[in-house]
DNA sequence: ATGGTAGCGCTGCTA
């Protein structure tokens, strides 16, 4: 199974990319993250064209996230277990069973700045999105959660670490609400694959040129389950993607990562 | 140099 994660960056802006993107790199399944839209704009036709199911949570002009499978797509629900769908203001994560691993597309809060309201949000969501799993998961199951989780496990996940002096998604709570999820069972799909290469960045400020100077931070993640991990056998963040492929619309800031897994 | 760009949507917020 292929399963990509892609932070787009606006739905309706990149969705000629992302059709491009499905038919030349072939996931089996792909979790969306800021889609920008309401569920009722939700483009579900165009990805029924290309032979995949989906599953989006979005209320408007900020957040959302989606699933698209085309290996089956079961049992969808939106938010934390047992958050009634109507009581979420930010939609921020969709899961569903697809050909036999339940999959979870993740947008978590910026954080903005350390210690900003907004900061102490992301830890007690990044703890929400643990007590979920501890919930939810059994130990041998297969399991992917994957998106967009605005941290950087590790100084060597950012271009220069010196930059990031006080910073938000690098900070030691933060890495250590990532690491909670891996005291879960997960395991970080693309350190399988690259234990030692540095460089791996998924996303790049818009400001500045960063991506051309190569100043970017490996913050959009696949996590996998113990039963998934020993089966993981390529990962690729796919930085062609995030050049723009010829068309007239600049790229996301994001690039999409994927990993191959034997299931 | 407290900058810079992108998206939404029409004013300033979010990233």
């Amino acid at each position: 199974m292929r399963i990509a994660t892609w932070n787009v960056n606006s739905l309706k802006a990149r969705l000629g990319k992302l059709e491009e993107w499905l038919s030349c790199a072939e996931p089996d399944v792909v979790c969306l993250q800021e889609t920008k839209m309401s569920d009722a704009a939700f483009p579900t036709m165009a990805f029924t064209a290309l032979g995949y199911e989906s599953a989006h949570h979005g209320n408007g002009r900020w957040n959302g996230v989606a699933i698209l499978s085309r290996v089956g797509l079961e049992e969808a629900r939106v938010g934390f277990w047992g958050e009634p769908a109507e009581s979420i203001e930010e939609c921020r994560m969709v899961t569903a069973i697809c050909g036999g691993v339940r999959v979870t597309s993740v947008y978590v809060p910026n954080g903005r700045a350390v210690a900003s309201e907004q900061y102490d949000l992301k830890l007690e969501w990044l703890g929400r999105l643990r007590d979920d799993l501890v919930a939810t998961t059994a130990a041998d199951e297969a399991v992917v959660v994957c998106g967009d989780f605005n941290v950087a496990p590790e100084d060597r996940d950012v271009w220069d670490i010196s930059q990031f002096l006080g910073a938000t998604h690098v900070s030691k709570p933060e890495r250590a609400a990532l690491r909670e999820l891996e005291a879960c069972g997960l395991v970080d799909a693309f350190r399988v694959v690259y234990p030692e290469v540095d460089g791996l960045y998924s996303w790049w400020d818009y400001r500045a040129g960063d991506f051309h100077k190569g100043r970017g931070m490996r913050i959009d993640l696949v996590l996998v389950s113990r039963a998934l991990a020993g089966r993981v056998r390529y990962a690729l963040v796919d930085r062609e993607a995030r050049k723009g492929m010829g068309s007239d619309r600049p790229p996301s800031d994001h690039a999409p990562v994927f990993v191959d897994i034997d299931t």
